[in-house]
DNA sequence: TATTGTGTACAGTTTAAACTGTACGTAATT
DNA sequence: AATTACGTACAGTTTAAACTGTACACAATA
């Protein structure tokens, strides 16, 4: 079921894999990676590195770092299949749950994350605030102090934002 | 106000400049355009070229091709003030609602687009289909189809989950 | 234990992106 | 009209990412 018989059906399952990897790349995922999921994705059974190799025409090695890159995402899986020697890999199934979920979980840590860094140098400002009071740029300093602030509740707002769709995810839409 | 007259609170800016870019880049703005972007965002008054390639330490050219790409992308906006011959830019003002408006939109359009490009590769399918049929290879072929279809569906439930957060954007939360 | 097969570390190569400096078209100034 | 100043097109350079092939460590087979 892997390698392809049909030059026509080939061509349809390379064109569907390009489409669907640049959705996947509007995410974050690098297209490299993308690619290498929707393969995974829309092959019926797992596949050997060999068999990335071959449907993607990339060397091993590659497939052999994609792999792991995707491992650590979470977005695929390794499998055992008895009397089988290679390492067999497949996607991780339910797109909407695994995907999604973990993408968005990612922004929302980013998210969080940045927003402790700006508060973090909003702290540090205020050491020096003194300072710049003395040196006649108060002005500029606190100019700067606002943006920071406006920052900060951005990230709220982009983190709550995220937090919901997750919750959509979690109730299931479809 | 835009040259920096204190290492310590340019050292702060600095900071800043790159902590929220790197939130920028998380959206799908390119590394470059995202410190540019920040750098107007961040600054009181609209700048020239001559003023962000002070700032960033990068060439005049660097600046130019940057601020088209951020005004294709509706992000910032040139405005003119008399007696001033250089072209003078600036953030789009409020942040939530033209930038994130700006990125969702853009993810919208982008799940319909390739949801569509998926609707034309299954049309395609079902002309070769009896071809598929007759030599023996069906099931692959509707196995790849109902892939397609998933993805069809991942598309909208994509494109939904943006609307709503655009939504949100535009009842405003803060 | 010897041998074959499998995944990955590493170094070198290719490819693409980001950036720079010069040179030029165009608009403002005199 | 002449000159100065500004923005950008273009070509060349630097930088970083993606990829490949070889070589090796480890596990499975015999």
């Amino acid at each position: 079921m892997i390698i392809m018989n049909n030059p026509a059906l080939e061509e349809f399952q390379t064109k569907t894999i390009h489409e669907f990897s640049k959705t996947l790349e509007m995410f974050g995922l690098a297209p490299g990676d993308a690619r290498l999921f929707t393969t995974l994705y829309i092959n019926p059974s797992p596949m050997t590195l060999d068999d990335m190799s071959a449907t993607l025409g990339k060397s091993k090695t590659s497939m052999s770092t994609g792999i792991r890159s995707l491992l650590e995402q979470g977005l695929v899986e390794r499998v055992w299949v008895k009397g089988v020697r290679k390492d067999l890999y497949q996607a991780n199934e339910e797109l909407y749950r695994s995907f999604l979920s973990c993408f968005i979980e990612k922004w929302i840590q980013s998210a969080n994350t940045h927003k402790m860094n700006l508060d973090q140098i909003q702290k540090e400002m205020k050491t020096d605030y003194q300072k710049f009071h003395q040196e006649n740029i108060a002005e500029h300093a606190n100019y700067l102090y606002e943006r920071t602030e406006e920052m900060k509740a951005f990230h709220e707002w982009v983190a709550d934002a995220f937090c919901n769709m997750l919750d959509s995810t979690k109730r299931g839409n479809d």
